[in-house]
Order: structure tokens, then sequence, then C-alpha cells
DNA sequence: TGTACATCAGTGAACGCGCGTTCACTGATGTAC
DNA sequence: TGTACATCAGTGAACGCGCGTTCACTGATGTAC
């Protein structure tokens, strides 16, 4: 029963065997994302991924503890590969231009959710049936494209640029909902920002929508054909949203 | 190989033998159900129905012709059952006041969404792998939801209560955008209604942005314990919304 | 530098399981005369 | 009203398939002296 063995903590690995050991694990996740495009997570087969690696399906077990393990791990991989991208399609743009910043981000996750859409189904759609993703190991890539898009919030507001009550009419009871004004002080302090409540309603809203927006064309929701131009009516989105969350 | 004989064309059912036919589909759709709810729809199996049918497997034949077929049905099921609920929703409140039919039937579909998180995954999840949704009988029941916003959206500004620009910084030139300025003029064709083309992609928007805001909650994208309150924060995003349809 | 031993990767067989679908069949229920 | 036949529901066995996981094993690669 082995549990996984971990590369040692030093960045590099020393000893021929740590590098090959190291290698096969990183194809063992390649052939598992492509096995993800293909057939999508709820069929992904370790035996499936042994056959692609030329090797017998127990020879697996050397490396993976078990199909839930595997699971997890191109979880995180996915979450990683879609926050690079987000990060580096935020960092093109000026640090204080913020609503190009969110645009570029939004934009980054749809770009990726196209090009990858079972491993996004995989993050964002119906939970796999049988699997519970381990918080310890989840959580921290999985928040980066929140962490990202918060920033952006509050760096609007320390720049003074952040519109408060942007739209018209907004219910200004909302904001006195005790438990929710609870809930967001926990998320102003653990990410140690300053944006008001109001604001980082919206922007969970802001949140939610975009995933929204991409979840409905990914898994088309859209009736086929109902959207000849997919692309403009995002940017539509992006820069109604842009507005809603201030910015 | 019986290929789903369906009931004769008259509503009710002439024959005893009709009638228990008719009964046995609706067991097996209801089987199927509970089997949806528990193991998900990836995993959904004609044998196990069949099996909490107490019948051989093979007697399932006799009702569906395939397992793709099933999920047809339960998908059509679904869309009916979630598509009941927001027209009741929408018809207990007085049909002039759109912010509240908007708010009626947002708070159905979340209260429809959590009730029955599989069904509802199977309609706004990840796909199934390898099926296919027959597009001709899935269209209608599948358009219910969207097609009773519109409708409030049609209402209100036929009553002139619909604020155009309702938000302070809408960017002019995105109702401009060409192609998609028509696609928004063929789905007003199509639903016959009038509202104009800047408050009708804020209307998808809006609907994106409500199915979003429930697979979060629903999916458990949220982290665990982020929000305590989720029904203040989903109040909060329908006060919001109703403000960007210009309700 | 050379030998003895430990570690590890990968093999092959097996376990028990569930799946979708087909097929020839037995009875029971309906229909036509 | 009674009989002969057609229709249908459900049976049971079988097909070929893939899955996750365990286990004792063979060699090759590394390490210690």
């Amino acid at each position: 029963m082995p549990s996984t063995p971990q590369a040692p903590a030093g960045k590099q690995q020393r000893t021929p065997r740590e590098r090959a050991r190291a290698q096969t694990i990183a194809d063992i996740v390649e052939l598992g994302r492509k096995h993800l495009a293909e057939h999508g997570a709820a069929a992904l087969s370790l035996r499936a991924v042994a056959r692609d690696l030329g090797v017998v399906s127990s020879a697996v077990y050397r490396y993976v503890g078990s199909r839930d393990e595997l699971l997890t791990l191109l979880l995180v991989d996915a979450y990683n590969d879609l926050g690079d991208a987000v990060d580096a399609a935020v960092e093109s743009v000026p640090a204080d231009d913020f609503k190009e910043r969110f645009a570029e981000l939004a934009r980054a996750v749809r770009a990726w959710a196209l090009r990858e859409p079972a491993r996004y189904g995989l993050l964002f759609g119906s939970p796999v049936p049988g699997y519970r993703a381990p918080a310890e190991r989840t959580t921290a890539p999985g928040t980066r494209v929140v962490t990202s898009l918060v920033q952006i919030l509050d760096g609007a507001h320390r720049a003074g640029t952040h519109r408060a009550g942007a739209s018209a009419a907004e219910p200004a009871a909302t904001s006195m909902l005790p438990a929710l004004a609870a809930d967001l002080g926990a998320i102003r302090r653990e990410l140690n920002v300053g944006v008001p409540d109001v604001l980082l309603a919206r922007g969970t809203l802001v949140w939610t929508s975009l995933f929204g927006a991409v979840s409905f064309e990914v898994f088309g929701q859209y009736g086929a054909g109902t959207f000849s131009a997919p692309d403009e009516l995002f940017e539509h989105h992006i820069a109604v949203l842009a507005d809603l969350a201030g910015l």
C-alpha cells in the first residue's frame, strides 16, 4: 500500500531514480489530462492511463495511491493551469488599469475554459459522483482566480477609483443584512483587503456571474446557434460586470 | 428492438394494458430520478433501475430503448419539473409587479436546485460523457425558464416601467457590436418581444448570472463555510440583478 | 574497486464487481369471429 | 358466450466488456562497506 511517496523537500530531485519517478508522475498526470479531455471526469480510469503509459495496470499504484488521488492531482493541476493563465493575463496590463485587468482576467478564464472544456467541467461542473476533493490540497490552488479578482477590486479601492454605489438604484438595505455583513467582514479580514461590504458583495456576484456566463457557453446551455457571435456577447458581459464591480 | 412505443395520440389511455404501460414508464422515470439523485448522471444504469423495479434487466427494454433514452426522459422530466416550479412561483405574484416576479423566479430556481442537486447538475452541470441530448425533444422544455424571464422583461418594457440605461456608466458602444445586435434581433423576433438590444443583452447576462450564482452554491464552489448565510447572499444578488435588468 | 545487500519498478494473474444489450422462451392478457 | 389466435410483459442465460485493487514475483538499479 504505497501511500504516494512524495519527492523530498528540496526543489530539485537529486538521484536519477528520483528524477525518473517525478517524470513518470508527470506523464501520468499528462495522460490523465488527455483522458479527461476525451471522456470526462466520471470515466477517468487508472487502467486506461496504465494502458496509455505502456505499463500493466498494477504498476500505476507505485505512483498513485488510488483513482481518487489521481483525480485530486488532476484537479490541482487544472486549478494551477487556470491560475497561471489568469495571472499572466492580469500581469500583462498596467497595475493601475483595474478595469482592463478585470477584463483580461475574464477573457483568460473564458479562453482557458473553451480550450479545456473537460478540465473546466472538472473544476466548475457537477461534482464527480463518489469523489470528495480533499480541502487541504485543493483550497489554495482553487482560490487563485477569486483572490486575483479581489486584489483588483482592492487595488481600485486603495487608488480611490472604485465607485461605490455604482448603480442607480442600489437597495441600501442589502448591505445591512446582518449575517451577510458578518461573512463579508470575515472575508475582508482573511484576504486582508479594505473593500467595503457593498462592493465586496457585488464582487461576489461578478465572480459567480463570470463563471455562469462561461459555463453556459462551455456546457452548451445557450441553444445551438442562438448566439453566432459569442465573443461579442462576452465582451458585452465584461463591460457590464466591470461597471457593476465599480471599475 | 422495440423502439419505445408511445401511448396513442389521445390524452387518456383507454385499455388497462395501456394504463399499466404508462404507469410502468412513470415508475421507471421515478426510479431513475432516485438513482440520479444518489449517484449522479454518469452512473445512471438501466440494470440498477431494473433491480429497483423488481424486474430482470432485459425487461426494461420493453419500455425504454436504451440507457441514453432513459437519460433523455429524465432530462425532459427535470426541465419540466423546474419549469413548473418557476411558473408557479412567477404566477403567485401580481402580473404588474415585474421586479417581484423576477425575484420569485430566481428564488424558485435556487430552491429547486438545492432540493434536487443531481437533477440540477444534469441540466446545468458538465455534459454527461458520451451522451448527446436530442434537440427536438429537449429544446422546448429546456427553454421554459429563460422564456419566462424574457416575458417578465417584455412585460416591464410594455408597461413602460423598464428603465433603459439603468446603470450609470453603460458603455454605449456595446449595443453597436454588429453580430451581437443581429443575434439579439433574431431572439426578439423569435420570442415576439419588444425589449431593446441593450436590455435584452443585459437580460442574457442576468440569466447566466442567476444560474452562475445557483451553480456555485449547489456545486460547492464557494469555499466550505465562507458564506454562513447563503440566503442573504442570494437575496443581495437578486436585488442587484433586478436592478441590472432594469426592473 | 568490488562485493553483498536493500530498495524500487514493473509483471502477470487473480478477486469480484457492474455494465449495456441480445435472444429465444414462457405465460398471461387481450381481440376477432 | 366460447374458442383460436395475436399481442405483449417478463424471464433467464449469455455475449463481451471494463473497472479498482491486491498480491507474490522477478529483475534492475542503487548503497554501504
